[in-house]
DNA sequence: CGATAGAATGTTATTGAGTCTCAATTGAGT
DNA sequence: ACTCAATTGAGACTCAATAACATTCTATCG
């Protein structure tokens, strides 16, 4: 990514904590940019860090707190696939809905278009009369195919 | 539900304990038993205390052990709704595949049959060609309108 | 029917993600 | 620069779930 579009990204971030009477830290910036620099999707471990490369003061609590304030603002997305942690992901080039295939082997998780669910979902809800929040569709998988291909990184190393 | 059926399942779970070389306890059919007389979905915790109830022996130990079993054998099934800690359902009447919908309020799941979604989410993950394991299509949701309806019991406590 | 091996259990300690507390620090408007 | 509320780091804490281990019990065999 280039660093230009970051730092767009980084402007959206700074205007939404001014906006909410929030402070533009360094600490909440090195958090920011740990995110914006993950290829991948990342546990709040690994955001933590990967922020303390970028600013060695960070601390864990910080980063729990910034999580929640870059959900809100749409720059990352969280990612739940029933582990016992979470995973959030930049949202670099999200346009629409995705379901989230995650093989349980390697953890790998591979998001896809499926512009349809959206609809599908909320079709189901509002038949209940209850108003859509979020909504997923979830696959676990194995890649035992990908395997023999050498696409599953993490079972290769096994 | 019947005694005659519940005595159906409880025969499917020992068939199962027995074809897998493990035993049938009194533990076990005391947490066989409670899952099964549970009206709703129902936590690990909730399950450990009805247990209780029919075998005050039980341990919390023991109940997290027997869940893979009875989820293994298909008699329950793990509803994960992205809380820290998971809900359970006795498999009576399931015969497709089920969308959940959660009130993020009051934390009631409704189960919808989404019979196409099974196809949907294995389509997806073929072409990534992953062997699918498990799926599901979650909604979170808030009742605004069922609390106004009257049927949100949790919400109407507060 | 009673002995036996090892499966299963309860107790207790432990893990690990995430939250909370609070004193110390710091950003940003004045 | 001054001020004060927002923010922070450190570490205690929560809570679901798991692990270790000594004890108990099931099911099979003699």
């Amino acid at each position: 990514m280039k660093i230009e579009i970051q730092d767009q990204y980084q402007e959206t971030f700074k205007e939404f904590l001014t906006r909410k009477g929030l402070r533009v830290t360094n600490q909440r910036l090195a958090i920011f940019n740990a995110a914006f620099t993950c290829d991948d999707h990342f546990t709040a471990e690994d955001l933590l860090d990967k922020a303390r490369n970028l600013d060695d003061s960070v601390s864990r609590a910080t980063v729990y707190r910034a999580l929640p304030l870059l959900t809100e603002s749409n720059l990352i997305r969280e990612v739940d696939v029933g582990k016992d942690y979470k995973y959030y992901a930049a949202n670099k080039d999200v346009k629409t809905f995705q379901a989230q295939v995650i093989c349980m082997d390697c953890e790998k998780i591979f998001e896809i278009d499926a512009p349809f669910m959206e609809w599908y979902g909320k079709t189901v809800a509002e038949k209940l009369l209850l108003s859509v929040e979020d909504q997923r569709l979830q696959v676990s998988a194995r890649c035992d195919q990908l395997k023999s291909k050498g696409t599953c990184d993490r079972v290769l190393q096994k």
